[in-house]
RNA sequence: GCCGGGAUAGCUCAGGUAGUAGAGCGCCAGACUGAAAAUCUGGGCGUGGGGAGUGCAAGUCUCUCUCCCGGCA
């Protein structure tokens, strides 16, 4: 069987490093399970590899999507399937790295509804929130299918939009389309990796992280973007809001620079939280 | 030096008529069904600046000291 490696971790955990490693032992090839780091003119915010280890090594999902355009765990499931049988096929070891874990889930983990986000849909329960209350959209779930709604929290409008929305489309309940085993991973031996920092670590690595991306010039990298239209999923990246605030004039650098480093340690825990539930990870303490 | 205004959770601050304290943010923990770097949930005993006084009882009233911020000199 093929082997497959998955190296996971906090952002700033040093998983690039740890791969590029890898993949110069083992005649590997990087797969990168970054929601944001697909995006194209974001290399320093996004901490993408630097381009000359991508010249060293080839890397995949990297900076090849127009930041207009919308993203996804779909999309992220369908890309890195095709890319990682074509590595294998070529007799190459894939590595997987990165630390958008519901990514990695939606790849690994199993099936889910066959349903686009649909921004008409979407549009229209925003709406019915602000008018009646996210109680109203919870009724409204809990009336045709109980044993999701169970699961969600009455005041997560994102998950009940959603699944409303799983619904509206194919008229069936969203619970149908439970997790299942992926067929995907079971052709792969899997080796998954994470790194392992102790948290005053972590932060200072972010912390670290942050003032080099200012020094690199970040901010002229986000300057080019102010005019642009950004997709919904782009606007999300860390520190584009902070540093456009900063731009108009709105906020001083000093600030931004620290509400991006806030943020970052915010992500970066949520990221432990899901990584440390994860089964069969081979923990590295760095 | 004088006149005001402050000193309460890591930070910013709320706290009629005195009855041992809350809110936002941070922080910690958790969830996570194809927009996830998102979204959501749970967690607050803190020598109430120091000292003295009045009261059954003081963050809350009185006096005093220390420090900070305005204004006037």
């Amino acid at each position: 069987m093929k082997k497959l490696i998955v190296i996971v971790g906090p952002t700033a955990s040093g998983k690039s490093r740890l791969a590029l490693r890898l993949a110069k032992r083992c005649k590997g090839e990087i797969i990168s399970c970054d929601a944001m780091q697909v995006y194209r003119g974001v290399p320093i915010l996004t901490n993408q590899p630097l381009p000359e280890d991508q010249k060293k090594i080839p890397h995949h999902l990297i900076g090849f999507l127009p930041l207009h355009k919308e993203f996804s765990a779909a999309e992220f499931s369908q890309r890195a399937k095709s890319v990682i049988q074509d590595i294998a096929r070529r007799r190459k070891v894939p590595i997987l790295v990165g630390g958008s874990g519901f990514y990695l889930k939606a790849l690994l983990g199993g099936k889910h509804a066959p349903v686009k986000a649909d921004p008409t849909i979407r549009k229209k329960y925003s709406r019915l929130v602000k008018e009646k209350g996210n109680a109203y959209l919870y009724e409204r779930l809990r009336a045709i299918d109980p044993r999701r709604a169970k699961k969600i929290h009455p005041n997560d409008t994102y998950r009940l939009i959603r699944a409303l929305e799983i619904y509206e489309v194919t008229g069936r309940k969203p619970s149908e389309f439970a997790e299942g085993g992926g067929g995907f991973s079971a052709l792969f031996r899997i080796q998954k990796i994470g790194l392992r920092h102790p948290r005053k670590v972590l932060y200072q690595r972010i912390d670290r992280r942050v003032e080099k991306m200012i020094r690199n010039d970040v901010v002229a990298e986000v300057k080019r973007l102010l005019r642009k239209r950004l997709s919904f999923t782009a606007k999300r990246i860390i520190g584009l809001q902070e540093l456009f605030s900063y731009l108009k004039g709105e906020s001083s650098l000093e600030e931004a620079i620290t509400h991006i480093q806030r943020l970052t340690r915010q992500y970066a825990k949520r990221q432990e939280t899901w990584f440390r539930k994860e089964k069969g990870i081979r923990w590295v303490r760095v």
